[in-house]
DNA sequence: TGTTAAATAATAATGGTTATTATTTGATAT
DNA sequence: ATATCAAATAATAACCATTATTATTTAACA
């Protein structure tokens, strides 16, 4: 897990500016292990940056992705979710309350690029998906 | 892989109503392996049944995936895609060109819902991305 | 063949995301 | 410290996949 130092020197390495608005979105990040959407870290940050727009809080999201400090999940067909842990683990989706539960598992689910059409393999993603306890109670 | 029967069957087994409109994606997706989307199915659609409207893709989609007949891919974030292959395998999806390639590989995944906050599991998917080879030549 | 619930076509609405643009500001050089 | 300027912001419009609505049509069955 990163600490927002991580983030502020990823920025500065790659001039890109620091903000206060930016600064608030790394703050709510960090040991942050809800896979927010964007709507999610929007109303949060809305409460420490209150003028904040909605395109200010996509902007930093790519940037964070682009510069690989943050996961983009393709798990919730509905919206996309992000994950600033990028330790090895995967996620379960309850298909009822659309919680995220994290697989603290390692599988070892290597493909051989060359065997197919594939040329470079740069991540992967497991997801599972079914009702969580609380939503099957 | 479902014949044109086997979608029939169950239809009807369902007292699902079959139309003209729904066997022709029934015929679209008999050994199907391009994992179209709902918009690439309605434009080949089209050309068998040209008053065909987007809802009733969208609606038989919706039924397929229902019965258990049709996977909802949840790998692309710009839209949905369908795998009417129900043998376990998964997939890989190039970043540039947006193809997504089937892995048949059958991945050791296994979780033990009982140790999380699972209370049941109901399906998985792999998904891997990176460049296929026509788009890193 | 008539009946009826379900499906269709047409289209509006929704919601997440992306694009646009005038204004503001962080970072650098002076 | 200040000026400069490219980049970031806020506001908002546009986009696009998907879902909802509704009057009309039709498949399935009696």
């Amino acid at each position: 897990m990163f600490l927002l130092e991580d983030y502020i020197k990823a920025f500065r390495a790659n001039s890109i500016k620091i903000t206060p608005q930016r600064l608030a979105i790394f703050n709510l990040l960090v040991g942050n292990t809800s896979h927010p959407s964007a709507d999610d870290l929007y109303k949060e940050v809305l409460k420490i940056q209150p003028s904040i727009s909605f395109a200010t809080v996509y902007n930093t999201l790519d940037k964070l992705v682009e510069l690989g400090l943050l996961q983009k999940l393709d798990i919730d067909d509905e919206k996309k979710h992000y994950d600033p842990d990028l330790s090895i683990h995967h996620h379960f989706l309850c298909k009822a309350c659309k919680q995220i539960i994290d697989i603290f598992e390692n599988f070892n689910v290597n493909i051989q690029p060359a065997s197919l059409n594939i040329s470079s393999l740069e991540s992967y993603q497991v997801n599972f998906y079914g009702k969580c306890e609380n939503c099957s109670a």
